[in-house]
DNA sequence: AAAATATGTGTCAATTCGACACAATATTAG
DNA sequence: CTAATATTGTGTCGAATTGACACATATTTT
């Protein structure tokens, strides 16, 4: 296998920060390069002729096996530095792979996403450039490759302000949840405690949630009550915003 | 003068869609193209060795005459059709210019970006493609070049979603203004009237204004008070969202 | 000088928010 | 088998905020 330059656009990449939710900890889906072995966020190139929507799904059913996952344009990064010396350029040279060095060489910007996505559908698969895909636990990242560490900082950034003003959870959580997993969700988030009962209160006034009959048998102590998303009022909210503001 | 394409990045282009306020209604400020006619907003290409928002800045000084203009990326627009038969090409071939038609017919994402001006202050300048450039009423907006509608739809959605989490209001104000004129400003983004008393008390709590000795003269009536932005208040408000929500 | 009209400011009830406590239940320890 | 334990379910109360509304004031026009 070879990676072809001829069928792609020029100058545009995309990088995608993809959130999975798992033992109370946030993490974000990395790729651990071949050769310079540095770490990197799941990404790739646009083919001429489809959307950067399609080509982050693309990339992102090949990193995770999974479709229709939520994805939201966050940033396009552009300095003009940012994609000098590619560590994957290297990479192709001692890999041997005849790349088209030109191609690679020049300057690309990278259109930032942001996925959520249900930790335990997931697959994580390595490209092309790279040996492994790990989630990694988002308080855990050290060193990223290129401007990776900025891109992650504007997503967790975009992530939380969006929390203000939007549903969240939907894909990230499993179908059935309790009330206290997603408090977790949201205080892994924001990275702080809330209140229980306030939250439940403000989390129900949004109308979002179908209670179910059913409780969560297993965990220990009293079994907490599951929840769903009604998909209907969640879609709505996304597209109106939670508080009404003015 | 020819328009030289050796020194711009492949496949990326920007549009503006820049804002500005007076006589009580918001306005777009757009170009009409030389042979076409069509109207198109204001827009260009990224330099070799500068980031996007440099050159949406360098863009905006040649189309306004003004530096540190307000701009925001909201939204890249990539659907493969959507430059496909650019009527400025047609127009660079009657003009005679010579141009380098292979350039110019390349699929190329447009990034979007919204700015805010101080509408006295901004001199609004044709580029190399259009004859002339003019403020126009944002609901008297008929048909746009190529897909310039739909990027001005989603600009104003996000400068309405914008207005519940973040001030607004400086560089599309004069230095001073009264407090009428800024509801003025908030009623005609969000399409509705809203109390005055209770707009007021609610910017006031935002702390972002200083109120000054002075009064607007020469209006008919009563002469309301002049206030201005506290910058440095402005700027926190800006990085931390207004209502802290969780 | 009086009329007209927009601005400045205050009040009150309804609602929401933040802090907090106690009852209920499933598991585990003895 | 029973009691201890830890977690969840739910409610209350005062404080703060919001929404609806009214009257006094200032400036120009007649």
């Amino acid at each position: 296998m070879n990676f072809e330059t001829n069928n792609y656009l020029n100058s545009v990449s995309l990088d995608c920060v993809v959130f999975g939710f798992h033992d109370n900890q946030l993490k974000v889906l990395l790729l651990e390069m071949k050769f310079s072995h540095e770490w990197a966020l799941p990404g790739g190139f646009v083919q001429l002729d489809e959307s950067l929507e399609n080509a982050a799904s693309r990339v992102l059913k090949e990193r995770t096996g999974l479709d229709n996952i939520f994805l939201k344009q966050f940033k396009v990064f552009s300095d003009p530095q940012r994609s000098k010396m590619n560590p994957a350029v290297k990479d192709l040279i001692e890999s041997g792979a005849d790349p088209n060095l030109e191609w690679f060489a020049q300057r690309f910007i990278s259109v930032g996403f942001y996925a959520l996505v249900d930790f335990t559908k997931a697959v994580p698969t390595p490209d092309f450039f790279s040996e492994s895909a790990e989630w990694e636990n988002i308080d855990e990242i050290e060193n990223l490759m290129l401007d990776h560490n900025l891109i992650l900082q504007k997503a967790l950034q975009t992530l939380r302000l969006q929390l203000n003003y939007q549903p969240i959870g939907y894909n990230l959580l499993p179908d059935k949840f309790t009330m206290p997993e997603f408090q977790k969700l949201y205080e892994t988030i924001l990275g702080k405690t809330l209140d229980r009962r306030n939250f439940q209160r403000r989390i129900l006034s949004f109308n979002i949630l179908n209670k179910l009959p059913e409780t969560k048998k297993g965990g220990a102590f009293k079994s907490p009550f599951l929840y769903e998303f009604n998909v209907e009022n969640y879609r709505k909210a996304l597209e109106n915003g939670l508080t009404g503001g003015w």
